[in-house]
DNA sequence: CGGCATCCAGGATGATACTG
DNA sequence: CAGTATCATCCTGGATGCCG
């Protein structure tokens, strides 16, 4: 986590706000593709190029980050099967899927007050 | 919203991905610090030097600029009393009241899964 | 097919100084 | 007190090209 220096004296940690759990999820969950992914997810496995057909614009490189974040959080779970060609599936962990509720509730408090801001 | 060309012939309205309401969700209180500061209007009133003081990382600047972005986006009511010295005070909108729930699961969720990653 | 490496633009954030 | 203005910096994400 990042530091700050404060008078230039010492630095202050700031654990404190890694500690909220909510910044923690939301941070997870913060990336601009990562929420379309694991919706695309919920209900199935899907290959590198499959994600790639359903969100044209994301780029490679940005699908191929968002999906390692993804994994390094524990949200995403990755299989490489070794053949050739290469094939790569990726599917939710147990930890996202305990998820997918409260990202409905998210989902239906975003739906009910969409618009209503200028 | 942004928009990207597609084959230098047209351009591609990203409307698709912000109709995720998801996404529309947590852009909202995607900020770095709009978690902390609703968390911490969420049963109280508090003007701004006192959200400076219980958060001394922020700088004015963010401050002013979070709290605007959640004015924007209905979650804080701002209240300005013509009085010398000026008084500002800050408070969550009925809105931002209906995701408090929500929130509490979140942060249970992060709870239970921090530390669970590399 | 499923990436990674490199370069780069723009937005987000920070430091600092000033004001009604 | 509660900001605003300005400049500097960092980081995210995009474009493009190469590789096992």
């Amino acid at each position: 986590m990042t530091k700050r220096k404060l008078n230039s004296t010492f630095t202050l940690n700031e654990s404190f706000l890694t500690e909220c759990d909510l910044t923690y999820a939301v941070n997870k969950i913060g990336g601009r593709w990562k929420i379309l992914i694991i919706d695309k997810l919920s209900d199935q496995k899907l290959r590198f190029s499959e994600l790639n057909k359903i969100f044209p614009l994301i780029t490679e490189r940005m699908l191929t980050l968002q999906l390692r974040a993804l994994e390094c959080d524990g949200l995403v779970k990755r299989t490489v099967y070794a053949e050739v060609p290469p094939r790569v599936e990726y599917e939710l962990t147990p930890m996202a899927l305990e998820f997918l509720p409260i990202f409905k509730q998210l989902s239906a408090w975003g739906n009910k007050h969409k618009g209503l801001t200028k």
